[in-house]
DNA sequence: GATGAGCGTTAGTCGCGCTAACGTTCTGGG
DNA sequence: CCCAGAACGTTAGCGCGACTAACGCTCATC
C-alpha cells in the first residue's frame, strides 16, 4: 500500500493550502481586501490621513456642505463613528463644524480651503496606491476588474 | 417650487456617494469583501459551521493529519486562534486531537468520518453561496474574475 | 403641549488579524 | 551530558472596522 509514501506534504515540500480553499472567490476577496486595506491605510497614514478623511472630504467637495447625518449616508461612515472622524478633520483645520441656525439639531460641515488642498493631495496619493494595488494588471484588465467589482457590489447593495 | 427639499441633494433625490469614492478599486474591494464575508458566515452558520472549520477540515482532507502548527500555515489561521477552532471541531466530533507520541510537544489532528461527511456538505453549501455571491456574472466572467483576483493576491503575497 | 421622529454623541459589542508571554518539550553545540 | 535556543500549544490582550443601544436635545405634528 501507498500508505507510508506518506505523509501529507506534497513532494515539493512546501506547505500548501488546499485548492478548494485557495480558489474560492470569497477567500481571495477577503485576502485581497485585507492587503488592500493595509496598503491604503499605510499610504494615507504617511500623509497624516485615513480613508474616512478622504471619504468625507470628497463628499463635501462633490456635494457641498451638509449635516453629519448626510455625510454619513454619502460616505458610508456610521453616524456613530462620524463624530470622531470630524473631530480629527476639524483638528487639522480641513473642515468646519458649525451649528445650523435653521435647525439647531444639526451641525453644518464645510470643507475649508486647506481641506480642498489636502483632498487634491490625497487624490494623488490614492492614485499611486492603486497603481501599486493593481500593479500586475494591464490598464485594460484593471478596467475589467473594476467593472466586475462594480457589478457585484451594485447587485449586493440593491438587494440590500 | 421644490422648496424645502431642495438643499444640495442632486435632482434624482438620492444621496449619492461621489464617484471618486465609488470607483476606487480599494473601496469596491472592501465593500464586496464585507458583503461576501457576511454571506458566507451566515450561510455556514446555518450549517453550524464557520469558515475556519471549513479551512481546517479541507486541509486535513487534502493533506492528511497534522500538527496544529502545520494546520495553521496550511489554512492561514493564526496559531493563537487555532486552539479555539479545534476545540469547536472536537466538540462536534469532526476531528480528533491526540498527543503525538513521537514529539510530545505536538498534537496530531485527524479528521473523522463524520468530519469528512460534514466537509462534503460544506462544499455544497459553499458552492451555493458562491453562486449567490457571483450571481450577476456569467460563468466566463466568474472565471475571469477569479483569475484576476488570483493574480492580485499572488502578487501581494509573494512580495510578502 | 404632548408625541414621535431626527440629530449628534457616548458607550459598548462582536469578529478578525495579530502580538506577547509562558510552560513544556525537543534539538544541537560545547 | 548539559544547557541554550527553538518549536509547540495555550492564554490573554490589543486595535480596528462594522454595528447596536441608549440618551439628551431639538424640531415637526397633531
Amino acid at each position: 500500500m501507498t500508505g507510508a509514501e506518506t505523509a501529507d506534504v506534497p513532494e515539493d515540500g512546501a506547505l500548501r493550502t488546499p485548492d478548494r480553499l485557495r480558489r474560492r472567490a470569497s477567500r481571495l476577496l477577503s485576502q485581497l481586501a485585507v492587503r488592500s486595506d493595509r496598503l491604503i491605510a499605510e499610504g494615507l497614514a504617511r500623509a497624516d490621513a485615513r480613508k474616512w478623511h478622504y471619504a468625507v472630504l470628497a463628499s463635501l467637495q462633490e456635494y457641498g456642505p451638509g449635516s453629519q447625518a448626510e455625510l454619513s449616508s454619502r460616505s458610508g461612515i456610521y453616524r456613530s463613528d462620524m463624530v470622531g472622524v470630524l473631530n480629527e478633520l476639524v483638528e487639522r483645520g480641513l473642515v468646519e463644524r458649525a451649528p445650523d441656525p435653521d435647525d439647531r439639531r444639526r451641525n453644518v460641515i464645510t470643507i475649508s480651503a486647506r481641506g480642498r488642498r489636502h483632498l487634491r493631495r490625497l487624490d494623488k496619493v490614492l492614485d499611486d496606491l492603486h497603481d501599486e494595488l493593481l500593479a500586475p494588471l494591464s490598464p485594460a484588465e484593471r478596467d475589467r476588474f473594476v467593472r466586475l467589482l462594480t457589478r457585484l457590489v451594485d447587485h449586493h447593495t440593491r438587494n440590500s
